[in-house]
DNA sequence: TAAAATAAAGGTCAAAGAAAGTCAAACATT
DNA sequence: AATGTTTGACTTTCTTTGACCTTTATTTTA
């Protein structure tokens, strides 16, 4: 017994194969599963998502179309970078992650470089409120993204 | 699922070659393509702007013709930057600012694909009110502390 | 030959069209 | 009851088209 989400899941599978990356058309899926375009985005964000190793981008407008690519997420390095870094983090314990993750072999020497410019007091430059904060969303978003391409 | 517009740019860019300027027709282009003529100024203003690193002028009348020129720092790397972003940037223009900057050999590649993630709405993750403020911040000192000029 | 008319560009702007996105309510399953 | 799915109305973004405008060069005319 599948729901329609599944199907439509299975399919986006198939016609990505082997493939990285895949287009598609929202309008013409929904047509072809006789269903709401919203659908597809419901599938999209359950399905297609990053915990599940996916990106997705899109383009509206004439020729608009939905972009699928296969991420290789680790979850054991997913995790780590996780629990690392928390909801907030200092500057200094910042650069402590990223030397680590360095040494680890899971980011190169360029990349720790430039996020550790990038998540700098100077560089963040906002109120220091919510520093920490702004910090510790950056770095794990851009890490878990930079990783996950191979 | 083709877009008019994209197959003009990639024309516009393959007559351009390394060239720094090109001079083209409105209305031979517009034909050839068998768009209308303002089709063609939709594509300069949306791919061959500033942002982009392109300038176009023009001539009307008898003889006309509309030049795209490569924009070159004449400057300080540090001005050239400053003037490009604002105190606001969206992240679209954001990205197409990364990639002049890569395609003009001031930054690498792999620095352009970091930032544009850092830059993203995703990363930033912070109020809409101040997110085009905080990722012009981010931007410029970053890129100004990468570049290294004084 | 200078002014006027005409032709030959290119520019502007707004409306129509073509996607995709959002969000909440209704419905279904567990 | 809580979670997961489906639907549809409304929104946003991007592209395409066309009608009308402005500028410049060339030709015609007084």
């Amino acid at each position: 017994m599948y729901n329609l989400s599944d199907l439509i899941e299975e399919f986006i599978l198939n016609s990505l194969g082997e493939d990285e990356m895949l287009n598609l058309s929202r309008n013409d899926l929904a047509q072809y599963f006789k269903c709401a375009p919203s659908q597809i985005n419901y599938v999209l964000s359950t399905r297609f998502n990053i915990d599940r190793g996916f990106l997705t981008e899109s383009q509206r407008g004439g020729g608009g179309y939905i972009r699928i690519t296969r991420t290789k997420i680790d979850d054991s390095i997913k995790d780590y970078i996780n629990n690392k870094i928390g909801d907030k983090i200092s500057y200094k314990n910042a650069c402590f992650v990223l030397e680590d993750l360095e040494n680890k072999g899971i980011i190169n020497q360029e990349q720790a470089e430039i996020l550790s410019i990038v998540v700098s007091p100077k560089a963040l430059s906002c109120p220091l409120m919510i520093e920490d904060n702004m910090r510790s969303n950056i770095l794990k978003n851009t890490l878990i993204k930079i990783v996950g391409e191979v």
